[in-house]
DNA sequence: TAATTTATGTCACTCGATGACAGATGACAA
DNA sequence: TTGTCATCTGTCATCGAGTGACATAAATTA
């Protein structure tokens, strides 16, 4: 790896530490991007260089997780029930979590937080769930042998993220607290869910084609 | 109802018709505020007198559905179950959506589809739904006689938000497509669901207490 | 060392949004 | 009708996010 290389690496990590350390103490609205790149002393127009929008930092935390998730869902069996497969995803990414040191998971949380507390940063990271629920679409309906546009298996991710939003949203002061909230989440949609609902039913017999 | 008054709401309409007109034969970026309120003949300035954002104006069409919707549901009969309810209040929604005329279902439809072909939109569209969730998490807690910070009606009311999204999202032509949508999703959830998952557990034998 | 990418800074600008102040306009009582 | 008062509106100034253009400085390669 080249100076150059290492140089736009340092400062990306160094506009990104300013930025998080400025959005906890003083709030990300009252935040400029001005003063992010003055702490890192590089112009303000660098900035837009590095990272599209200021909402982009905070987020990009955020948007890891699920690229995660999303891995972690292509690794799992193709035998596996297609929620069954999320779950485990989830779970997978969860281990992760709390395999995090003290410094990368406070980090984490205080991220959480801050954009659950800020409604600007609240939407964009709605926008970014929504995206990624056409990729964990598209990954069902493939293990599903359905099509992505289907209402199967968006049926079966919307209900998988909305378990998901309700993990992380509102304050979780702890990675046990949202493992733990996932259990129960888990617990209650097992129990609520017929068995095999997450597969789409088998042509019934009257219009069930022949083989041929 | 004074002169006063009505000059306001003359040049309320007066925004939101000359602000839909630009946003759907040019986009909704490429509208400046300047440019909606040079139509009406205002200042920039009173624009923002009217609506606190240039976001306002579309997502005020989809808020009207929404408050219709948490409407409904307050209306349903006590001691029908909770996700019935929600489904219940929603075909109302829908009804009434298909009894608006030609040029109200039109100017729906296309600010529908104004909002799902814009990022920035979407993002508000979507916090939009996420405020409105709580709403409809209190109302089924009181259904349920849970408290509203609970897992289950959140659950319930998540779930059932999933399929909203899922019938308004993506381009829907047509309010019969968002109906006939609609069905399919209830067929979907019906069948993939036990009955009874929509109240909380009773507590099992080993832990309830026992009437005093 | 010379030539060529490529990252950065500076400058100018657009657009959304807000605060402050003054003038216009409708509401209302004498 | 007139004068007072509340309120709506326009003007002006300003901030902050984000972008395009251009020149310069730095790293890469020959």
């Amino acid at each position: 790896m080249g100076l150059r290389e290492r140089k736009k690496e340092r400062t990306r990590t160094a506009l990104i530490d300013a930025a998080l350390e400025l959005f906890l103490s003083k709030g990300y609205e009252a935040t400029t991007v001005d003063q992010i790149a003055a702490r890192v002393d590089v112009s303000p127009r660098t900035f837009f260089r590095y990272f599209a929008s200021k909402e982009e930092i905070p987020l990009s935390l955020a948007a890891e997780q699920h690229e995660h998730l999303l891995a972690e869902l292509r690794g799992r069996p193709d035998g596996e029930p297609p929620f069954t497969a999320l779950l485990e995803a989830m779970e997978s990414m969860l281990g992760t979590l709390r395999g995090l040191d003290d410094t990368e998971a406070a980090r984490f949380l205080q991220t959480q937080e801050l954009i659950h507390g800020t409604p600007a940063l609240v939407s964009a990271y709605l926008r970014l769930i929504s995206d990624n629920e056409r990729m964990l679409v598209a990954e069902v309906a493939r293990r599903q042998g359905t099509e992505p546009g289907e209402l199967h298996p968006r049926f079966v991710v919307s209900l998988f993220t909305g378990l998901g939003l309700m993990c992380f949203g509102r304050d979780p002061e702890d990675v046990a607290v949202i493992t733990q909230r996932f259990d129960q989440l888990r617990a209650l949609a097992e129990g609520s869910l017929r068995p095999g609902w997450d597969m789409p039913a088998r042509p019934s017999a009257e219009e069930a084609e022949p083989v041929r």
